[in-house]
DNA sequence: TGTACATCAGTGAACGCGCGTTCACTGATGTAC
DNA sequence: TGTACATCAGTGAACGCGCGTTCACTGATGTAC
């Protein structure tokens, strides 16, 4: 009865879906625009109608990514309510990298992807980006008087290379295993307090 | 006069060289069997003589990537002559994260290289390998006494990450420009010493 | 010292495959009258 | 309310390409006698 449309609907959202499931699972370099339209129900030729090519599908595959992980990132955030003091700031900044290793952990062909590097750009800038969040994150840190402005002009590359750092290790399993992740993860976390303290 | 042989005399060496100078330039993605067969001169079967795959040439290209950012590390740390005191045991540590950060600045495809999935593995352990050089220079950083026991069994850790990270974001070009690489390098650096040393 | 021969690093042609992209087309949608 | 038609998201066949790998083979090397 529920035949197939001639129209699929929404052939872009599908192909953006599918895209991530299919990256989550073997990273960007395993997106082909044949099995995207395949998994999609369509012809390859279809693609074309929303993507000028596969490199841009791959930009936007990539794009969602990051996006998903910055809204990880908020939503860890956002799991501690500011109250205006630097110890609930320190929480706050702390609950982004957390979430931002997680994002690795749990998916790491996804944060790979979300990395990867793409012949194409992608047509908007990301929304939400995990880079304002780090910002807004430890301008919210300066604001309780918990940074001193000296940490804040080097803040965000200390903060954000330990974090990106720790994720792409655990992401690639790349580092011999002296900790479990979750020692490593605060380990990592009370360094990037210190080097911000101290 | 001198006409090409038939045997090609060390044919091993020069298709990891070859992979070496095409890696540098695209990336592990850009290493195909009939390129670096052509490169050296041959035809692609007779790689099979040295290689069972392309999956594992690949790996000792990627095997070799990692070496040389070894060596670079301990020429660096070698630099600065060890004299058992804690001040020139932190130079040195910190001389080989600067190497590491260079490294990627410097070849941020063969950087990305050394540490892209293989499908295949290495037919040896690295040698020398990075992660051996790191816990070195911190077993000597404690030996000293600059380093505390509690801090020296997540200093790995804390410090591959800060720099790993760095060099992946510089090699990848994926962070906003805040920062002039050198600047960021140190303010990283001076950030492990902090989380560290506090 | 010279020759027969085993070894093995090479050749070159061929294979089947999956890829991105193109093209002329089809058929569903929705708007103007 | 019904019909003509423009729009445009789809189809499906075909293209040329570069890929990894295979195979029967060739020719240089080096060792045994």
């Amino acid at each position: 009865m529920n035949r197939r449309p001639y129209h699929h609907g929404d052939l872009y959202a599908a192909l953006l879906r599918e895209g991530i499931v299919t990256a989550s699972a073997g990273g960007a370099a395993s997106l082909t625009l044949r099995d995207l339209a395949k998994r999609a129900g369509v012809s390859p030729a279809a693609v074309y109608r929303h993507f000028p090519s596969l490199d841009h599908l791959v930009a936007a595959v990539s794009q969602q990514a990051r996006e998903r992980l910055a809204s990880s990132m908020i939503a860890a955030r956002d799991a501690v309510p500011a109250d205006g003091t630097g110890a609930i700031a320190w929480e706050r900044l702390l609950a982004t990298g957390r979430a931002y290793v997680r994002f690795a952990v749990d998916a790491p062909r996804l944060f790979e992807t979300a990395f990867a590097p793409c012949p194409a750009a992608p047509s908007r800038p990301d929304d939400p980006a995990a880079w304002s969040v780090l910002v807004d994150a430890l301008d919210e840190l300066a604001a309780t008087g918990a940074l001193t402005p000296e940490r804040r002009a080097t803040a965000p590359m200390i903060a954000w290379s330990a974090v990106h750092g720790l994720g792409t290790i655990v992401a690639s399993g790349v580092a011999p295993e002296t900790l479990p992740v979750d020692d490593a993860l605060e380990a990592v976390l009370g360094g990037v307090r210190r080097a911000l303290e101290g």
